[in-house]
DNA sequence: TAAAAAAGTTGAACAAGTTCAATTGAATAA
DNA sequence: TTATTCAATTGAACTTGTTCAACTTTTTTA
């Protein structure tokens, strides 16, 4: 069952009853997605939060120069949303696509809501996973300044081998933040 | 009162009863900082979070080839501490120093821990604080893959003139990521 | 207030990364 | 299965940003 992974790992963030645990994981919704669909795209408002089950996906805008950067992947066992469109509900400058099919659990934001009231020991569920993920965020900034395009290059397929792996070299270069041709030349004298 | 800023600071992000918020404002400790001082250097272990009741602070990272990396800047209003040190009690790679005489609340992290368990709202600020920190840190990231040098300079000194004309050039260039030769360069051209 | 230290400027040479265009290779859809 | 589309590679010319060194200006400290 697709929810057993989202119990799981909800577990790594925080200690619940299995009752309680039943009344979280009862929320989130399955939803399929074919490769290339889209779960959200630029303009419209995200109105939900996503747990991916099952396959992968880019979380991308279009600048105005028309490069596609990519903010973050998300596989299996890894949250996925726009928070900044849920939290403020304002236009999405993101596009979220599925990169192979797919399978996510959503919970609506009138269900985060309910839950957040009916069970106060979610906020502290969602407490912890925002401060964790904040310091990834702090961290790749860092990276970003201090590393060459070579170094974030290497870490990033070291660090997420599984993911990497399903990834094109073009997609890669949009979240390191480079042109798909510099990537192809840095793998080239790096050989 | 230095809590009052505090105190305000708070219900911007939450609805909390008089009592409830004496009881959060009363955790934190004020600390006073001479310019250059530090709050927190690379190596230690952050043991505290920190609001800005007055003067302003820097948070950087030197890396190997000695650059200092500067994560952000906080000025009076804004939170302050190495999130990743503090959740992680792990040795912090951010050095915290005052850039001119300062004042800081300061809560500890046992306290903190105590203040989640007897107040379970402050869950939900913090849960709040962090999810609205993610934002902008999800913002900022885009913005430097987005943006070139120029754009991003005039960006930062025109959202943060307060916090701008405090810094000296070289401050600002470690945030933007760019030599201070550079922004040297940047700003003649742009007269 | 003088001396010292730090910040800012400038130029020249260099390195990192982009853009464009052409070509090849791989995956997808009809 | 073939045509088509998309991904990857490469080179050349270019732009952005760095490094180093010398110098000026401003700020700090004794």
């Amino acid at each position: 069952m697709s929810h057993y992974l989202l119990e799981q790992n909800i577990k790594k963030n925080i200690h619940l009853s299995n009752e309680d645990l039943t009344t979280v994981s009862n929320y989130f919704k399955p939803l399929d997605l074919k490769r290339k669909e889209f779960l959200l795209t630029q303009g419209s408002i995200c109105k939900f939060e996503g747990f991916v089950v099952d396959g992968c996906f880019r979380v991308f805008t279009l600048d105005k120069k028309g490069n596609e950067n990519t903010l973050y992947f998300a596989a299996k066992d890894w949250w996925l949303m726009d928070i900044d469109s849920f939290m403020n509900q304002t236009a999405s400058n993101l596009n979220i696509q599925a990169l192979e099919d797919s399978k996510v659990l959503l919970i609506s934001r009138k269900d985060k809501v309910s839950l957040y009231e009916s069970l106060p020991i979610v906020e502290k569920l969602f407490r912890i996973m925002s401060q964790k993920a904040l310091v990834s965020w702090q961290r790749r900034l860092i990276r970003n300044h201090s590393f060459t395009a070579k170094e974030r290059y290497f870490h990033f397929i070291e660090t997420y081998p599984d993911i990497s792996s399903k990834l094109t070299d073009k997609q890669i270069a949009g979240y390191l933040g480079i042109s798909h041709e510099f990537l192809s030349k840095i793998k080239k004298n790096s050989k």
